[in-house]
This record gives C-alpha cells, structure tokens and sequence, in this order.
DNA sequence: AGGCATATACCTTATATTTGGTATTGATAA
DNA sequence: TTATCAATACCAAATATAAGGTATATGCCT
C-alpha cells in the first residue's frame, strides 16, 4: 500500500514538480496539494495522509500555523517542513511545534524518499546543519554566564526556583530568615535581578544551576 | 592536510580497528588513541586535534566526563560521540554538554567519514534516531499539561515569568493592580501554587507559554 | 601576624504579595 | 433566555519579600 501524503506549498512551480515527483513513484500517492493550510484540519480528516509535507512560508496561513493546527488534532501524524535554509528562528519554532523533520528544499530531490522513510520509521531526517542550530539551542554551556555565586547561594536559588518560601528555605538549610534575605540579597545583585520571578526565570533560561 | 584525530575507546578490538580505518584513509590522520579519558587535558594540549571520536562508556573516566573536560577549555573542538546502544539518557547529557554529534557504532564503516565531514564544516551529524530523540526532549506538547488560562491569564503569567511586579504588569496591561492580583489569584488556583517563584518555575519547566 | 576579601549570618523597615472576599459587564453555551 | 464564564475592578488583612544596614568567621596573600 503506497504511503499516502498531503503537500503543501505556494509557490506554484514547486508544487507541481513535486507532485509530480511524488506520483511518479509507485510507493507514494499524493493525495492533494494545496497552496496554504487554510482548512488543513479538513484537509486531514477528509484525506487521512501517512504523512504531510509543508512548506513553511506560505501566505495567509503558513506552514507554522498548519503545524500547529494538526498537532492539535493529531499528535504523531509525521509532518515534514521544507524550507530555504536561511531561517533559524522558523526551523526551532516548526520543531518546539512538533514538526517530525526538516528538509531543505535544494536537497528535497535526494533526500526526500529517505526522508519520508525515515519519518515513517520514527526517525527526525534532518540535514547536519539543521541539527546543529537545534543542538546550539539545547546546548547553552556555550554561552552560559557565570554570575559567581558561591555554593550557599546556589543552594538558596535552587530552593526559590523549586517555588519554597523564604520560611521554607530557611528550614531546609537550617538557617534563619534573615540570613536566607541575605543570600537572596546578593543573588540578585550578582544576577542583576529585584525580583523571586526574575531570578527564577533566569536562572532556568540560562540553566545556571 | 590531513584531519588529525584523537581516539577514545576503551574495547581493544574496535580501538584497533578504527585505528586501522583511519589510517587507512589518506585524508585523516590519527593522533593517538586511548582506553578512557585519564589525562585527556593533556592529550588535548600534546596533539591539537581537528576532532575527537569519543566513546561513551570507559572505565575510570568516561566519555561525558572527557567532554566535559574538553569543553572547559575549548568550546569549539568538534567531538563526535560514539556508542553502541540507543541510550537516550547518554545521548541527551552528551548534547548538553556541547557534543558535536552522534555516531552508532553499527554504523561507524558507513557513515563515519562523512559525519567527520560534517562536523569539521560547522553540522551536527546525527541519526534519524537520535535526532528524533533530541526532538522530543524539545518539544514537550505531547506532555505539556493544560491549566485552561484564559488569555489574558497568560499574558499575566507570561509578564510575570519577564519579571514584571503587578505595577509593571497593570501598567503594560492597562489595568489596576487589583485586577492584575485577581488575575494571578486565578492562576496560582489553576495551577495550584502559591508563589510568584512556583508559578514561574512551573511555567518554564512545563513550557506552557 | 596583619590586612583583605568573601561567605555566612542576623536585624529592621518600607513595600509587595497572597488570599479571602464581593461585584459588574460582556460574551458564550445550554 | 437563563446560566456560566472571562475579564475587569475594588477592599482589607495577614504574610512575605526587597533592600538597607552590621557582624563574625574563614581562608588567602604578603
């Protein structure tokens, strides 16, 4: 049974090359091609596809919000997106979305069947440059800065991020509340904070404990 | 000029023969190889590698903790990880620890070369596998749990998570700093916690913004 | 040994937050 | 059309926090 796909892309021309790529292969049937995921949600119900590919810049209603739209319907349904490799903020956008892949559209003649393979399979295809700008935005140690507190008020900061209460803190270190302000004090002054909020939310966007 | 290579890998037999592998090959050329990463500070400094091949479990001093020890003094030395088995907690660490990719050894004769390739010119070589792996510890919405906030919830959370007090947040909002109290009322009760700190951390962690 | 920096500790007071209420309006669902 | 819910708004009080001090111990440098 062929695998059964849905495309989506606006640029006319590409469209149709690949449709016509797709249905010059005997193990993929293109169900439909559509220029915009306006009605994706129908589009999904009405087709039933194994996989979608979308095209990310698309007008009226892009690739994002299509991927957006499926994802609340179907969780697993493999999407791949295709795009020009230009756009780092789109391609971790598609993937904090739940975007299955990404290929870039000047290799979507060789690597598109392996592709659709390997997303079929349970794989992520995506080409090394793709999954370095992932990894980069995993891996913050690179650009993690240092703000140089001392081990006592690492300790104090892991308990204000785990929600504790100053009253809290105090107890679990075995120390007064007055020495937890203290240490709230110079935590913020290291962090240039004024705030529980801010201090909490930075130190778990740069991950620095 | 030849890449030069530096080997970690503690089973004798698979460090010979990719020793061999690489010395075979007229474009690499292998440094030294070594059963565990003892020492690998020095290595590093003896011979100036282009790139590490590391295996992930050696006795005495690990793969994790060889590129832990690398990243402290060179945040850039590609380092391709190599392992047997599909351990998504090893692979997960490595990636956080600033690993440049991630080779299964089944698959080190046939993709190897080309992941060196990778590497060396700024991608994050990886399999379907990994990738897909990497990709689900980004992308929590298949987790991600529902507090039902009604938007303007959000945004208040959102403001709050910014480090914004509930002046600030009334002011940017255009509403009065009881409203904005009323508001996160609701919140803290949706989310059932009881602090600033709490429901900031939650957010974060649970990527519900 | 003396001087210095730092981590730790505690106090105090002015603000801010939390939590319990109540109430109005507009939109939406039953 | 009634009932519900979201968003808005305010009051009041009990607590918690932010930011200003000060003090002691410890290790480090000279």
């Amino acid at each position: 049974m062929p695998t059964k796909i849905l495309l989506y892309e606006d640029n006319t021309d590409l469209r149709n090359s690949l449709s016509s790529f797709i249905e010059f292969n005997n193990e993929l049937l293109l169900c439909a091609a559509f220029e915009n995921t306006v009605d994706i949600e129908d589009h999904i119900d009405t087709y039933d596809p194994d996989i979608v590919l979308m095209d990310i810049d698309m007008p009226i209603r892009n690739g994002i919000e299509g991927l957006k739209a499926i994802r609340k319907i179907d969780k697993d349904l493999p999407i791949l997106m295709l795009t020009i490799f230009d756009d780092n903020k789109h391609i971790l956008t598609a993937i904090q979305e739940g975007a299955t892949g990404y290929i870039l559209k000047q290799f979507i003649s060789t690597q598109l069947i392996s592709a659709i393979d390997d997303a079929l399979n349970g794989g992520a295809p995506m080409s090394p440059a793709v999954a370095r700008l992932v990894l980069n935005h995993i891996n913050q140690s690179s650009k993690k800065t240092d703000y140089k507190l001392t081990p006592r008020e690492k300790e104090v900061l892991q308990s204000l991020t785990d929600g504790n209460s100053y009253k809290m803190i105090a107890a679990n270190e075995g120390i007064s509340i007055g020495t937890v302000t203290s240490h709230i004090k110079n935590i913020y002054e290291k962090m240039e904070v004024h705030s529980q909020a801010e201090a909490v939310s930075k130190a778990l966007k740069e991950n620095i404990l």
